[in-house]
DNA sequence: GCATAAATTCAACGCATGATGAGTTACGCC
DNA sequence: GGCGTAACTCATCATGCGTTGAATTTATGC
């Protein structure tokens, strides 16, 4: 309800204009994927005037760029699925997966880059890279498996956050992560055993 | 490069106008999806004034419904899954389902629909009703399966055409439908049976 | 304290878009 | 053969977009 009073020139004390951007950026690209999600918005939900996008970050695909680099670190998570008994893997991954997905603070992120990969070259080069050689190269390096069983489990997770997330589609939107679990997790091992 | 010495009025003989613009928007929403098509671009491909299309169609988004509207009758789909034994169901539906994928004049359209589905609410809507009211609904009555495995398998095949024909994934995009119907059969069997 | 740099807004440009209304030509019925 | 209707284009509008450059205020290094 603050009357919009806003005058030019640097605010007092230490800003955070910037990362109230990123912030923002992160929740509309999410909401609306990339054409949809305009920097006038983003600059509105930030509290700040476009112009000051720009300065920060430059032109509207630098801020993408920025806005969903991977949250996630390949490093740290890929241990937590490939230690343990090769035969609880799906299990493992399966569980991890929807954890990661269950983060508040990441859904948004992940959510716009699946939004954004189906319309932009640059989300689909973004998710194809990852999922390539973030990914696949260092999976498939530990288990033996082929190219397109890998596919084949990947392709099994995104559908179901696009049902989950994207669509909202019931039941699946309202089912619990251990019912997943238990309804997916013999399908990616299947496809991880090959 | 005939010159574009179109003038006002009334073409001689039977027009494909109206056909020639529904073809061009599948095509276009397919490669680009609901916002990045314009109807400028719709009407240039189909040798058209931007004028013309609103005369046939209205306004942009039932425009989109008319190109989009689903290309295959789910009453002469059906049947072909479902006949036959209970237990190569599963290979029964990932063929077909791939088979109508493959056909070069249906694809721009499911595309289209993948891709606006991730976008503008009009997509997601089209493609959530289709897949509830029209299929499950009608699998269910047939079929005593949960709603939830009927997603799941759902969601495997969608998370295929993400990656087979949308991000064009390798090795997925380059696979025949053979290696996919050993690969996927499978699994969806398995969501089938519970 | 003063100069420079950083943060911030304002005003504006040029462009593409979806949409509208009026005008023009051909078809089909009586 | 005249008339209503359908097909078709033209010029135009308002809107929202990404982007730019200048102006203003604060912070910081010397």
């Amino acid at each position: 309800m603050t009357a919009p009073a806003r005058r030019p020139g640097r605010r007092p004390g230490r800003s955070s204009s910037r990362d109230d951007i990123l912030a923002a950026a992160r929740v509309l690209f999410g909401e609306r994927g990339y054409d949809k999600a305009s920097i006038r918005a983003i600059a509105a939900a930030a509290g700040v005037d476009p112009a000051l996008v720009h300065h920060f970050f430059g032109a509207k695909e630098e801020l993408f760029a920025a806005a969903m680099e991977f949250p996630v670190d390949p490093e740290t998570i890929l241990p937590l699925i490939l230690a343990g008994p090769r035969a609880e893997i799906g299990e493992r991954l399966v569980r991890t997966f929807l954890r990661f997905w269950s983060d508040p603070r990441l859904r948004p992120q992940f959510v716009g880059i699946i939004r954004s990969a189906t319309t932009s070259e640059t989300g689909a080069t973004l998710l194809r890279d990852f999922i390539t050689s973030q990914l696949f190269a260092r999976v498939a390096a530990v288990l033996e498996v082929p190219g397109l069983n890998l596919n084949a489990a990947a392709a099994q997770l995104v559908g179901v956050v696009m049902f989950r997330y994207v669509l909202e589609m019931e039941p699946m939107a309202s089912a619990s992560d251990d019912e997943l679990v238990a309804l997916l997790a013999p399908t990616i091992q299947r496809y991880l055993d090959a």
